[in-house]
RNA sequence: GCCCUGGUGGUGUAGGGGCUAUCAUGCGGGCCUGUCGAGCCCGCGACUCGGGUUCAAAUCCCGGCCAGGGCGCCA
């Protein structure tokens, strides 16, 4: 077995009728062979497209015309051959080939059908998951959700926040709420990070006031629908001397710019999975928790003032806004210890969500920044503030005031391709019942 | 965790007490020099597992496992 004799001069798609005549080595895949008897058409998919290899019994050697009838799909082969321009091929260019390297073998039947004549359950596609991203219109969605992480490091870059990395293994599992995964770190029980919530702020005392990171968070919960994951990469942000308006700015801003960004640079992905982006423009609008709960109601859904929203008040909502939207003026006794209060009106805290139709993709705030409302704040929610010393710790040497927020990166890469399942939107999904491949 | 639905060739399906188990795609073989969902001919390949009812179970009943949908949970 070898990589192939010959190296690679060109991708599919960089074959067009202005390199007629030229002789050229191309690699990758088989995607269908039609052999007609004395002409034979084989299509070699490779990451960026799929091109038509012609040959022709007249016009290449018998000993080559037999290697070609020979080949099977989704074997990996290497052809050297001559461009030439024809209507009739797909394209209006096809390949005459010269030589063929069948470099290896596919094992045949396959899995699942890469040409997409018997379209497959998405749990037979997940097992597969290598057969699978063969078809571009898979594939297309993990280049969109690339470009919109590019853009998003560029935009935060640009506007001076510093990556950074914080630890996944952790002690703690009081910070309340999810459940969360447990594991052996050596002679002592440890959990993995639900969210790098209490370390970026830790960081806001640290004196590097705008920072991000973009990581896996793990969540132990049993849900079972097409909107949760129990690995997730989350786009998290902080910023010192800021407040929640100014941190929602930055959100849509970047939101804008990505949206933006995806529909310039993945226009043939976009194509291919036959998406039509509309790009937002900021400011986004700002809908009161109070306002909400009026406008799920007038849908026919109760929800009382005070309550989290269900699955039916979020659909509500969806069927009224068609884009983004935040909901601001949250209950502070539904949200997190570390939500800061209203200045107004403590009951409503600073702290608000990002919807994109009925689905939530950003939840953010501005934080406490005071040490002791913090430790009120805990107690109140049933929490022991000696668990928090580390992080407390942080408060009682100048922190100063600051607000954040994180996005599901796999929730918004929903909003970009019109995935209606997450699972569709990560290589190697983890959910309830799924931990291989 | 709860509710509903389902599990039939490699893949996607039809059938729903006794069938030679349907169709498409696939795979193997044959024909064919412009295919592009190629076409035509021949062939191959399957009833989720365990128990029960029955003369007879893929089909009905019970349980397990797995999957799909909905909900809950989701600081």
């Amino acid at each position: 077995m070898t990589a192939g004799k010959c190296k690679r001069t060109h991708y599919s798609k960089e074959i067009t009728k202005e390199l007629s005549g030229e002789q050229v080595t191309i690699k990758g895949w088989i995607h269908e062979i039609r052999d007609l008897g004395g002409i034979i058409f084989v299509l070699l998919r490779d990451r960026d497209g799929i091109l038509q290899i012609t040959a022709p019994s007249k016009k290449v050697s018998p000993e080559l015309f037999g290697e070609i009838r020979e080949l099977k799909k989704e074997s990996v082969i290497s052809i050297k051959g001559t461009v030439k321009e024809s209507p009739k091929a797909p394209g209006g260019v096809e390949i005459i080939p010269q030589e063929v390297e069948l470099i290896n073998e596919s094992k045949l039947p396959l899995p699942l059908d890469t040409t997409e004549k018997v379209r497959a359950e998405i749990d037979t596609r997940l097992d597969s998951r290598f057969l699978d991203l063969r078809k571009h219109n898979i594939s297309s969605i993990f280049k969109i959700k690339s470009r919109m992480l590019h853009s998003v490091r560029v935009f935060l870059e640009k506007n001076n926040f510093i990556e950074i990395n914080t630890p996944k293994l952790v002690a703690s599992a009081t910070e309340g709420g999810t459940e969360l995964f447990p594991i052996t770190y050596f002679e002592r029980e440890a959990f993995l990070g639900q969210s790098p919530q209490l370390y970026k702020q830790i960081m806001m005392a640290s004196g590097f006031d705008q920072v991000y990171e973009i990581a896996p968070i793990f969540r132990a919960e049993e849900h079972d629908t097409l909107r949760h994951l129990n690995e997730a990469i989350s786009i998290d942000l902080e910023a010192a001397f800021c407040d929640h308006e100014d941190v929602m700015q930055i959100l849509e801003q970047m939101i804008v710019t990505a949206v933006t960004d995806v529909k310039e640079h993945c226009r043939s992905e976009l194509e291919t999975i036959q998406v039509d982006l509309q790009v937002p423009t900021a400011p986004f609008s700002r809908i009161d928790y109070d306002d909400m709960v009026d406008m799920v109601n007038s849908k026919g859904v109760a929800m009382r003032h005070g309550e989290d929203m269900s699955r039916a008040a979020e659909k509500a909502m969806g069927e009224i806004n068609q884009g983004y939207y935040f909901i601001t003026g949250w209950p502070t006794d539904i949200k997190p210890f570390y939500v800061m209060p209203g200045q107004e009106n403590p009951e409503k805290s600073c702290a608000f969500d990002l919807m994109y139709r009925d689905l939530e993709i950003s939840s953010g705030a501005m934080r406490v920044h005071q040490h002791d409302l913090l430790v009120e704040r805990i107690k109140k929610q049933g929490l022991n503030p000696e668990s928090f010393k580390r992080y407390l710790a942080a408060f009682e040497y100048g922190m100063p005031p600051h607000a954040g927020w994180g996005v599901g990166a796999e929730r918004f890469t929903m909003c970009l391709t019109g995935a209606q399942n997450i699972r569709e939107t990560v290589l190697f999904p983890r959910d309830r019942r799924r931990l291989t491949p």
